[in-house]
DNA sequence: AGGTGTGAACATGTTCACAGCG
DNA sequence: CGCTGTGAACATGTTCACACCT
């Protein structure tokens, strides 16, 4: 038990009045979200566990399991109210709280990222910019001026910031990152490939892009060499679809 | 069984000699090849599971697991011999065929991953770029010209583009994909937030950023909730509200 | 009828613990 | 002795199938 986990477990107290959530069904829930927020802007009211399952490219039964963290708020013979599930999903995911984005690292990614439409529009304003190089300092990026990384955790104390976004090279993801901690900062994504030390009170998740190439890659991979031109022999297990 | 799926399964089929890999399995073993190359940059010929492990931020019984899907390539009592997982680990995942990436949608993000220099670094050529406007075809992005989106079937068969980015906005998505696909791409990342529909040759990865934030957004939820003074009675797993 | 909510079956993934090799 | 490789136990996640409500 090296690093920090979370089984599907939770607390009732107060605000967070939800019964464990498996880890899994918290990304899907995510997903829901945004599938009803749109649904929601086209006038829709209703939909039935079929249809949103359908939208949101999973099982049926999977998709009622997940709402059924949320409590009971569908209707049977009917189907879920949108704006009502809306609500309990925001909820859940704490996105009723202040948030606050902090990005580090003001190369390509950390540039796109502070102008990234996405992060504002689902509820999470960038708040802070900050890069070590002396020209950047003062640059507005995205109508949002860099700040030297030693003020990050004077910064993010001000500015309340919730969310650290790491976007600088390897080498300086691990002192960054640190310094958001520093400052208060107990969310952290990371766009270095490095794994990150953290105390357990810190939440830490890695996004390598190179990686979901080699993903990719290896699945390309396999479905060349799975495509034999002779017919499967059943009693293997494998391949098949 | 709507969507395409693709269990541990694997053929023994010339040059793809592996067993079955898990799902899970691939994208660790991605992860391990990246810690390796770093290591035998820095002269590490030798390592024993649990310094992998350690770097790469996983269970040296998952690592060993892992890495017995490649073979027996480690040595009792010793450890791992760093150069020789990296040529089997890149085998694996098809990193000895030629990939070369194309980006779609050339906005904040598809510039900087037209720039982005991890992928380059790590045997992802980008050779093609493309969008929709006017103002942009022709104009060069890290050195390469944008096209118009309307070439895609026919440059990336030029090309012989493997692996697809899909940058663009949600609404263009779908039929970005399709294009892609008509022009022989089988491997597809998607940062577009909407589930693409393709047959079930195709490969697709979905990178939701705003999603990854929710998902740390409900960790702190929790977190702060679960953060309760008192001790927890173990008997009520109960149901809130 | 029509669709939710969920126990139970199944599938996948992770960790333990130790035999056995170098 | 030390560390790999792996069966078996455990944990998590997914899907089925149907009772039950509207």
């Amino acid at each position: 038990m090296t690093v920090h986990e979370h089984g599907g477990c939770s607390t009732r107290v107060d605000d967070f009045p939800y019964r464990a959530v498996p880890e899994a069904a918290v990304g899907r829930l995510a997903v829901y979200l945004r599938v009803l927020t749109s649904m929601i802007e086209h006038g829709v009211s209703t939909m039935s566990s079929e249809e949103l399952a359908g939208a949101a490219g999973v099982n049926s039964a999977t998709l009622r399991k997940d709402l059924s963290y949320l409590g009971s708020y569908g209707t049977r013979g009917v189907g879920y109210d949108t704006a009502r599930l809306v609500e309990h999903i925001e909820r859940l995911l704490g996105l009723t709280r202040h948030h606050s984005v902090a990005v580090v690292g003001i190369g390509n990614l950390g540039h796109a990222l502070a102008n990234y439409r996405g992060f504002p529009d689902r509820g999470f304003p960038v708040t802070a910019l900050f890069d070590l190089d002396e020209d950047l300092i003062g640059v507005p990026v995205g109508g949002l001026p860099v700040d030297h990384v030693d003020s990050i955790p004077a910064v993010c104390k001000e500015r309340e910031v919730t969310i650290g976004v790491i976007c600088t090279p390897s080498t300086a993801a691990q002192w960054v990152c640190d310094l958001l901690v520093a400052g208060g900062v107990r969310c952290i994504l990371n766009f270095a490939p490095v794994v990150l030390q953290v105390s357990e009170d810190v939440e830490v998740r890695r996004v390598d892009l190179a990686v979901e190439l080699q993903i990719l890659s290896f699945y390309q991979a396999r479905r060349c060499a799975g495509a034999a031109p002779v017919a499967q022999p059943v009693d293997s297990i494998a391949v098949g679809r």
